[in-house]
DNA sequence: AACTTAAGTAAGTGATTACTTACTTACATG
DNA sequence: CATGTAAGTAAGTAATCACTTACTTAAGTT
């Protein structure tokens, strides 16, 4: 257990608030509360409520992790590398559920910049599973590698969202890997045929 | 050009804004303004902002369409089947989209009895799907019809979200009906073969 | 003409909000 | 020992919030 500064005691608190009840939802006075400082060092700190949501969402962002998943893929079978990278682009939105409740509460105030951060980081992921399966691909003429590579995102993003957030199932570790491992397998046949 | 009454005036108020900026991001008089009526005349017919929220939630809700696009299934050919429930799924979604929007921003104070409401919808859904699956399928074995109905449901409501939702794209009629398509290719593939 | 209904206006309630000011305490360092 | 730093306390600001009261207006309906 490490001892935790005052600031990051203020962001980890309000990283939980707001994922918890949005943005709006939550007062400055709930935050030092629950961060154990009084809300004047809280202003002390961050100046204003917003420039300390602001440090939260830079501070807690998925993007370096989805950007590092990208980075270090590895050289399996292409079943074993499509299984491997679905395990992490899974537990990675697991690790970072509540970024991701904060980005859903607060996607319609989202800024063109950021929106075209999301559009990039998306079409690096797409971008990177297309040049795997044009590397291993048998002779395939009516698929567009890009579409595929879209719904296996989407199949395991839709897998995250409706587990965890949406239902808050406790589904086990082996049902995951299952499902997960039939999600490439779905791929795999639409790849090779 | 249908004239509202000034209740449903204040609902169609109330759900544009309560979408845009939350529960707690939207006041009564800001409502009460976009419906062109006096904060008073909103509380005497809606007693309290929750109430209306209540009011809101119950009107514009995504789930009857739903139960109507399960009940509406025509005979057609397993891909004729399969494509029109996807248009018919990704076109309800769009034209939800606001309450999906209220959806997501307020999810984590849903009770365990609205949980329950969408994890039964979400059966139904998949449960259609791997009715007609069955009907069609040739010799498989290794497939498990649930997971492959997860994944096609997962691909169509991630296009939805990534394209309506997140980005904000304006993506041709098209565009969506050569993706859908491509889906039920997919899934096509790994039912038969 | 009398009455009902659906709306409005004006004013104000107490609570809460983000944020500030002024002063204090405790501790570590030179 | 003196000083700087990081925190706290107490009190208060102006604004906004959901919601109320009391009274008025306009348009039917009986």
């Amino acid at each position: 257990m490490e001892k935790l500064s005052t600031r990051d005691r203020i962001i980890e608190a309000a990283y939980t608030l707001f994922s918890e009840k949005g943005y709006h939802g939550t007062s400055t006075r709930e935050i030092a509360r629950a961060a154990s400082v009084s809300e004047v060092t809280l202003f002390r700190i961050f100046g204003t409520k917003e420039s300390l949501f602001e440090e939260v969402l830079k501070t807690k962002s998925i993007i370096p992790d989805l950007v590092a998943m990208i980075r270090d893929v590895e050289n399996h079978s292409l079943e074993d590398l499509l299984f491997s990278l679905a395990k992490k682009f899974y537990y990675t939105l697991v690790s970072k559920k509540k970024f991701i409740m904060i980005t859903f509460s607060e996607v319609n105030q989202y800024s063109e910049k950021i929106i075209d951060i999301y559009q990039k980081l998306i079409d690096q992921i797409d971008e990177l599973l297309v040049k795997i399966f044009s590397k291993y691909k048998s002779t395939n003429k009516d698929f567009n590698l890009k579409i595929i590579a879209m719904a296996f995102r989407g199949m395991i993003f839709n897998l995250f969202l409706t587990n965890e957030i949406l239902l808050r199932k406790n589904i086990t570790k082996s049902e995951i890997t299952h499902i997960l491992s039939s999600y490439v397998k779905i791929i795999l046949n639409s790849i090779n045929r």
